[in-house]
RNA sequence: GACCCCAUCGUCUAGCCUGGUUAGGACUCGAGCUUUUCAAGCUCGCAGCACGGGUUCAAAUCCCGUUGGGGUCGCCA
């Protein structure tokens, strides 16, 4: 049985190199109709926090990774204490003060045969002898992980390239304990996009983060695993479930990958543009209401029309709310620029009279509104282009956006004439 | 500093294991088509095997070294 475990801390929110690790894992497991274990690694009582906790299950369970059993090392002392004791006993470990601490045999070298590095020698020389448990009872990071791995019988360590190092101390306590190794895997790291670690300096860390920037779980799983690995076959925007049938831990890079904010959106962008309609509706619903754009009473239909408007506009949905949102409020974003360009004096006399055409309109939609309008610029003698570039901006405060008729039809008879009115007052 | 890992377009990668490719794809960028604008879509383009030695008829591919990047050296995890 395939068991793997995702092991964070609770000393900080989930970020995107955690949320990697524990999707490698999430995938592994689903490919081998394993099991996914979720062990809390809060050992140090003064850095772990429960809204961490409560934070990093979220996240988790936002981005579709749903464990099969949870562990809190904090509530696992005991277990650790009496290991440590074994191994004091067996004068395999000794005391240091109140510590407990791992002496390290000398006599051979350290082999970690790693799945996607190959074989790795370490001197037993350059490591220091192991501090087990702390003086204050509680065990270390190293003592805690063997122990718990070795119980919850895990049979495959897959975790970032940084626990390396980590890997022959920790190879020791299981062979200090009698334990069975499991198969290790080490990824490699995500880097910033300056090159450097991975920080709030080169863009946002937090897996909540990227969820109010309005980026798709589905979106960060597919652009995550292109991350240090690829499905084969040119393919980069990949189901999910096809991606489980064609992962292998072997066909993982051993080249640290740069983050790219720009593909991520363009790959949210894909996904955003696939999705029905009604799907992204709805999960543009709570983001409006937290806007104040719509009230509990909102008209559903009005929203999924905008979406078809703006779905390939949209690379994330706070891209949809700021561009959309001349449909939802009269205070919407004027470009102060395409203000200067196109509203100006002499239009004033169109829009008047467009608003008089289409107040006079009974059907309200494209094709009437389409019709009215090439109605009038044909009396006035003008280019099309002339008239539907001001209107737009009249309207939306905007020089780009959708179809200027669909834009129309969708804002209503009201709003379009009470905003054209309004242009040209203040012209 | 010591130890360890890594090295294909600016970025993510396929190819490397089992030497023989016009080194393929994607993002970004540029051009065009389409078009009421912006997108989307389609077409085209720019751009890469870090360097030096080997081995071999032949090296992105195998070996060694150099350089460069990264990681770890806590009674943090």
């Amino acid at each position: 049985m395939i068991r793997v475990r995702f092991a964070p801390s609770p000393t900080g929110y989930l970020h995107i190199g955690g949320a990697r690790t524990a999707l490698f894992n999430w995938m592994y497991a689903k490919s081998q109709e394993g099991k996914f274990i979720l062990r809390i690694e809060d050992t140090d009582m003064e850095r772990s926090k429960q809204e961490y906790v409560d934070e990093i299950i979220d996240s988790l369970a936002w981005l579709g990774f749903k464990y099969d059993e949870l562990y809190f090392q904090s509530k696992r002392f005991d277990i650790y204490k009496e290991h440590a004791l074994k191994l004091l006993n067996e004068g395999k470990a000794f005391k240091d003060g109140e510590a407990v601490v791992l002496k390290i045999p000398q006599e051979q070298q350290i082999k970690l045969y790693d799945l996607i590095r190959g074989e790795i020698t370490f001197d037993p020389a350059t490591i220091k002898d192991q501090v087990l448990m702390k003086s204050d009872g509680s065990p270390t990071y190293s003592f805690a992980c063997v122990v718990d791995d070795a119980l919850m019988e895990i049979s495959h360590v897959i975790r970032g390239e940084d626990h390396i190092s980590n890997t022959p101390k920790q190879i020791l306590i299981y062979q200090a304990l009698g334990f069975k190794l499991p198969k290790f895997a080490h990824l490699p790291l995500i880097m910033g996009e300056e090159g450097g670690r991975l920080s709030k300096r080169t863009g946002a860390v937090a897996v909540t983060e990227y969820r109010t920037m309005g980026f798709l779980p589905e979106a960060i799983v597919n652009y995550l695993m292109l991350l240090g690995w690829s499905p084969g076959g040119n393919q980069e925007v990949i189901k999910f479930s096809d991606a489980v049938k064609k992962f292998s831990i072997k066909k993982v890079n051993k080249t640290a990958a740069e983050f790219s904010m720009d593909k991520l959106r363009w790959i949210n962008g894909q996904y955003l543009n696939a999705a029905p309609a009604p799907q992204i509706a709805d999960l543009a619903v709570p983001l409006l209401k937290e806007k104040g754009y719509i009230q509990e009473n909102f008209d559903r239909n009005k929203i999924e029309n905008a979406v078809k408007l703006f779905q390939s506009r949209m690379e994330t949905l706070n891209d949809f709310l700021e561009r959309a949102d001349f449909v939802f409020t009269d205070q919407f974003n004027i470009d102060a620029e395409a203000k200067e360009k196109y509203l100006v004096k002499d239009k004033a006399k169109d829009f008047k009279l467009l608003g008089e055409r289409f107040f006079a309109l009974e059907d309200f939609n494209v094709k009437s509104v389409e019709e009215a309008f090439r109605h009038l610029v044909a009396e006035r003698g003008i280019a099309a282009s002339d008239l539907v570039h001001p209107v737009r901006v009249a309207l939306t405060g905007k020089a780009v956006g959708p179809g200027l008729f669909e834009t129309i039809a969708l804002l209503g008879k009201e709003k379009t004439v009470k905003r054209l009115a309004l242009a040209a007052d203040s012209l």
